[in-house]
This record gives C-alpha cells, sequence and structure tokens, in this order.
RNA sequence: GCGCCCGUAGCUCAGUGGAUAGAGCGCCUGCCUCCGGAGCAGGAAGUCGCAAGUUCGAAUCUUGCCGGGCGCGCCA
C-alpha cells in the first residue's frame, strides 16, 4: 500500500534530518552510519530543543574517540548543511546533539500534517501484511462478562491499529457451539422450562430462564434441538452487544463446522488436520488415546487429540482450526486471549508448528484481569452462582466511550482496577471526556474563524504549500503543538507494532493538554497579523483531524460539540 | 513445585538503554469584563520491591531473592 504522499513529506523531514546527520557522522567517525539507525527522539526537558540525537554517543567507542568531541564536529558540519532550517544546535549532556527547528522546517513540517488530514500518521507500515485478529471467542453460553469486555475492546482497537497503520486486516470470531458445554446448556434449559433446579454444574444464570421462556414449547423438546437453540440465542445476543460496544467481525467461525464432513462429502476438517500431523510423525498412541507430541517442541507434557473413547479433544478443534486460517493465506495470525489462558501458549504454539505453520507467524496476545470496583469494595463475579457484571452492564452504566477508553489505556499485561462508580461518577471529569472536550472545542473555535481564514486553512488539503509562504514568526506553544503532532506517525507505528493501543490513548491525551495550552496562549478566531489566523486555523484543523483520528482507533466517538451536562443537583436535602 | 504476567507518587497507571522519572484522580493555593471554566497556572507527594551484574549511561537488559495475580485435566 503507497503511503500517502503528504505523510510521506512529512517523514522525509524526519528523513532529511536522519540522512543529514548520519553523513556528518559517518564522517566524523569515520564509520559507515546507516540512516535508519540514527535515533532522533523529542526530550521532555524543555531547553533541550526540538529533536535530539544520540548518535555521538553511539559512534564514539567504536570510533575510538570522545563523544563530546565527536558530537562537536557533527554538529559543526550539520549547521553548514541545514541553514535556517536550523534555530540553534548545540552539544549538551555526554554528548547529545539538540536541534532547535527553525520556523520554515516547522512550516513544513505543519504543511504535511495539515495537507494529510485524516490519513495523517496511517500507511506507514514497510509492507502489507494479511492479519487475522481472532478475539472475543466467548462461549455461547452464557454472557459475556467484563473479562470479554476488555479483550472485545483490544482486540478491535489493535485491529483498527494494525489497518490504519497499512495492513490488512480481518476480525474473526471463533464460536465454540460444539462439545460437553453446548449440551448443557441444553440441559440447563431443559430443566428451567420444565420449572426444575439447574443440575449440578449447570448453567444457574438468570438468562437460562430468559431463555427457556423465550423458546417455544421448550419443556417438550430435546436436549439436542435446546442447546442448539440455545446457542443461536446467546449468539445473536452477543453480536448486539457487540455491535452496541462498536465491535463488528468479519467472521463468525463455528466450530462445530470442523467436524462436518467437508462439502465433497469428504473428512472433516478436523480430520485432515489430524492426518496431517500425523503423517508428520508428530502423533503417538499411548493409553488407547492419541496425543500431539508437544514436549518436544517447548510444552510442558504432551496433549491428547483423541481421547479412548475416541472421542476428539477441544485442543483438536484447536489444532484444525488453526490450520484453517493458516491455509486461508494470512500472513499472520493474532490470538487475544484471556488470561486464564496463557498455560495454553506452549502447545498454541507447538500445534502450529506441527502441521508446518512458521512460528513467528503466530501471535498469542494475553490479556490480564480487570478487576472491578465498586466503592472501593472488589466486585465478586462467579458464574456459578449466575452472578455477572456484563459488557452491557458496563455500557449501561458508564457508556461505550468511557467503557473503550477505561479498558484501553492501560497495557494488555498488565491487570488493571476499573472502578465502575468513580468511572461514572467522575464521567464529566475523566480523561475520555477531556479529550473529546478538546476535539469540540478545535471544532467551536474553526467555527468562530474569519471565512477567509477559514478558506486559506481548508485549502491546505490540496495546497499545503500555502502555509510555506507565512511570515510570522512561530510562538513556542504553537512549535510544541507542531511536534506533537509531528510524533503521531511514530506513535502509530509503534503502537501497531507492539500491538499496543494504549499508548493512543495516552498520545491522544497528551495531545489535548498540547492543544489547550496552544488555545490558552495564542488567539485563534480574530488573531492579530498578516496570515496568523489562518496559520492558527490550519494548526487547530491538523489538531482536529489527529484527535478524531486517535480516538476512531480507539473506537470512542469524536463530538464536534459536548453537551451543556448541568449541574449536578446539590446533595439533595433528604 | 513448575510456567506466564505484574511490583514506578496517597490511589489507578504511562514510560522496553539516555539528560532533572511522568499523567489522571485525590490533596493544597490562586485564576471566570478574554475564541466553551467539562478549563488554566502553581504546590506538596517517589529508596522506580530488594541485591548483585552488563554499560559511558539502567525504571528499562541479565541473574538471584521478596511480594501479588493467574494457570498447570483424556474439561471447555
Amino acid at each position: 500500500m503507497p503511503a500517502d504522499p503528504a505523510t510521506d513529506a512529512a517523514l522525509s523531514i524526519d528523513a532529511r534530518l536522519r540522512d543529514a546527520i548520519a553523513a556528518r557522522a559517518s564522517a566524523a567517525a569515520g564509520l559507515e552510519v546507516d540512516p535508519a539507525t540514527v535515533a532522533l527522539t523529542l526530550p521532555k526537558q524543555a531547553g533541550h530543543g526540538d529533536q535530539a540525537t544520540n548518535i555521538a554517543m553511539v559512534l564514539a567507542k567504536r570510533a575510538g574517540k570522545n563523544p563530546r568531541e565527536l558530537a562537536t564536529q557533527i554538529t559543526e558540519g550539520l549547521a553548514e548543511d541545514l541553514g535556517d532550517r536550523l534555530a540553534k544546535i548545540e552539544v549538551a549532556g555526554p554528548g547529545f546533539i539538540n536541534l532547535t527547528f527553525g520556523d520554515p522546517l516547522l512550516r513544513e513540517a505543519l504543511a504535511a500534517v495539515a495537507g494529510a488530514g485524516r490519513a495523517w500518521g496511517g500507511g506507514t507500515a514497510a509492507l502489507t501484511e494479511r492479519v487475522n485478529v481472532e478475539f472475543v471467542s466467548a462461549n455461547p453460553t452464557g454472557p459475556m462478562h467484563i473479562g470479554h469486555a476488555r479483550n472485545a475492546a483490544y482486540g478491535d482497537a489493535t485491529a483498527r491499529l494494525m489497518a490504519f497503520h497499512g495492513h490488512e486486516v480481518e476480525r474473526e470470531y471463533y464460536v465454540n457451539d460444539f462439545g460437553s458445554q453446548v449440551k448443557n446448556l441444553g440441559v440447563s434449559i431443559s430443566a428451567r422450562a420444565r420449572g426444575e433446579e439447574v443440575p449440578e454444574g449447570g448453567y444457574q444464570g438468570e438468562y437460562v430462564t430468559e431463555l427457556a421462556e423465550s423458546i417455544p414449547g421448550a419443556a417438550e423438546q430435546s436436549v439436542e434441538e435446546l442447546s442448539a437453540l440455545g446457542v443461536e440465542a446467546m449468539l445473536e445476543r452477543a453480536r448486539r452487544t457487540l455491535d452496541r460496544f462498536g465491535v463488528h467481525f468479519d467472521r463468525f467461525f463455528s466450530e462445530r463446522s470442523l467436524h462436518e464432513p467437508a462439502a465433497d462429502g469428504g473428512p472433516s476438517a478436523l480430520d485432515r488436520a489430524l492426518e496431517i500431523v500425523k503423517g508428520n510423525g508428530e502423533l503417538i498412541e499411548r493409553d488407547g488415546a492419541w496425543w500431539l507430541q508437544t514436549e518436544k517442541r517447548g510444552d510442558d507434557k504432551d496433549r491428547v487429540v483423541i481421547r479412548a473413547t475416541g472421542e476428539p479433544t477441544y485442543y483438536a478443534s484447536d489444532l484444525a482450526y488453526m490450520r484453517d486460517k493458516h491455509d486461508r493465506g494470512y500472513d499472520r495470525q493474532l490470538l487475544v486471549l484471556g488470561a486464564d489462558h496463557h498455560g495454553y501458549i506452549g502447545r498454541m504454539r507447538a500445534a502450529f508448528e506441527a502441521f508446518g505453520g512458521d512460528p513467528e507467524h503466530l501471535e498469542l496476545l494475553i490479556m490480564q484481569l480487570v478487576n472491578l470496583v465498586a466503592n472501593g469494595e472488589p466486585v465478586k463475579m462467579s458464574k456459578r452462582a449466575g452472578q455477572f457484571v456484563t459488557l452491557d452492564d458496563l455500557v449501561d452504566f458508564v457508556g461505550v466511550d468511557a467503557a473503550r477508553w477505561y479498558l484501553l489505556q492501560r497495557s494488555h499485561d498488565t491487570a488493571v482496577e476499573l472502578d465502575v462508580e468513580l468511572a461514572r461518577k467522575e464521567s464529566s471529569e475523566n480523561p475520555v471526556y477531556y479529550v473529546q472536550y478538546a476535539h469540540a472545542r478545535c471544532c467551536s473555535v474553526l467555527d468562530r474563524v474569519s471565512s477567509s481564514a477559514r478558506a486559506l486553512a481548508d485549502g491546505l488539503a490540496t495546497d499545503p504549500a500555502v502555509l510555506l509562504g507565512l511570515a510570522a514568526p512561530i510562538e513556542d506553544a504553537e512549535r510544541a503543538l507542531i511536534l506533537r503532532l509531528g510524533e503521531f506517525p511514530t506513535e502509530v507505528a509503534v503502537a501497531a507494532d507492539r500491538r499496543a493501543p494504549h499508548r493512543i490513548a495516552t498520545y491522544a491525551l497528551e495531545l489535548s493538554q498540547t492543544f489547550t495550552a496552544f488555545y490558552r496562549d495564542c488567539k485563534i478566531a480574530g488573531a492579530e497579523g498578516d496570515g496568523v489566523e489562518a496559520w492558527r486555523a490550519a494548526l487547530t484543523l491538523a489538531t482536529r483531524d489527529t484527535l478524531a483520528t486517535a480516538l476512531e482507533l480507539l473506537g470512542v466517538s469524536a463530538p464536534e460539540r459536548m453537551e451543556r451536562r448541568d449541574e449536578e443537583p446539590a446533595a439533595e436535602a433528604a
């Protein structure tokens, strides 16, 4: 996929700097320097410039030179090469080179962002991969709980992120519509339909009674029929819940279908997969059962695929399912699994390799737990007793935007605590509203900008060069905002590569803060000075689009105006 | 016992080799004749679990220990 040209232009600012630095560093150190290896970072410390590189320190040892001395030589060369694009360049600390951009370079940077619009930050993947992301895959035997909520939010946001970065992504839900749990659901519905207690080990939840009531003549139906109808109903319910949560799958893949004969009447996908691993010498018979020899591939022990009874295990389905996805030609399979599945990594990898898959192309992403807290007390969740905090409950309670934000703002591999009371009570002050507010503020300010300035700013999408002619000096808050916007493509790339959508949430918050500081320090609508209003409108426009993109990657809405919320009624006198 | 994840401010958590470790919430002090105060400015608050090691440089990499979560079925 070709990257957007405007994004290219901005990256080329970065690339041009790298090239220049690499050339001078190479000459000074007497070593080959690949521009791609030049680290350019935005220093967090004010006074350390707009970009910094540690190249002199990295090369010092190999070059046999003092880092500061090396840095000084590189600096002198760069100052000569880059002219007024640099306002300042200096050696600092142990050998950092700090660069401060000149106004011409800052204008080029903003022109690139503004020109790209909603495409800014995307499409920079070096090569496009076909990626299958399997997530949620909750058993259709019960409502989706808070753990599924985190899995859903994460899988979906990761898919959005990778697609935006430049990959072809498909979302897939594996439906466990086969086996003893499904039968168990049928048994439980049947019991409720006949007004009896659910047998030991059955599903106790209220929803089972609801299912029984919703199925006409349930008391007379067979367990098999009730199982099928129950699964169908639960799946439909899951679809509606996910839809409401902003998560849409490309495919619901039935486990049962793996067990059915092929379209041509040939063996099932499961049988074919087993034949393949058997042919590869991966199966062994022992104690009357068939085992996949996973231990030799790093698993704790071998795993049964066909029980002594002749029944395939759940693991056999997993094997066939991975094989099916593999045959569909994806470059990469991502599986988003719950915390309680981390013990499966070994056997899943082993299975993938057993049929000839390249382990590099399988990624198992483990979600850590969400601990729900209400009023400072942990919320107990018992599937047995049928007590859930469901995904629907969460959305009802705090709304889709806050729910997704809270579930996505932290790394997937750290356990998080979510205080639902707090999330709702503080909803007017929590970070997601702050970011949305910044977006709404961009929109509302742009409405107040003069039509001529607005026209100039809007024209940038087609002609970014307009900005370059503006002469007014760039102020600190404007500089900070441009640099922040300029980070977005790198942030997207890192977040996508690390499957870390929470970085986008962090970035969105930082961008919002930077914009708010700009808004405070620089008057936008009606600003004095030649072209200043248009220039600031362009900055606002670029911020609005980048915030909207960031929020969209998280699946959080970007409203053009926030509803004026009435003050909470003062603690009622009761 | 073995395996995976985590230990950073009062709380919830960012930060996967760089400079004086950050944010949100909470707390304290200020700011509404000014583009939306759902806001802004400032402040208090940290032995980055502990100890060694690697390096010019470690919250970050290695090892050991301590503490917490989760998992170790011919269940799904």
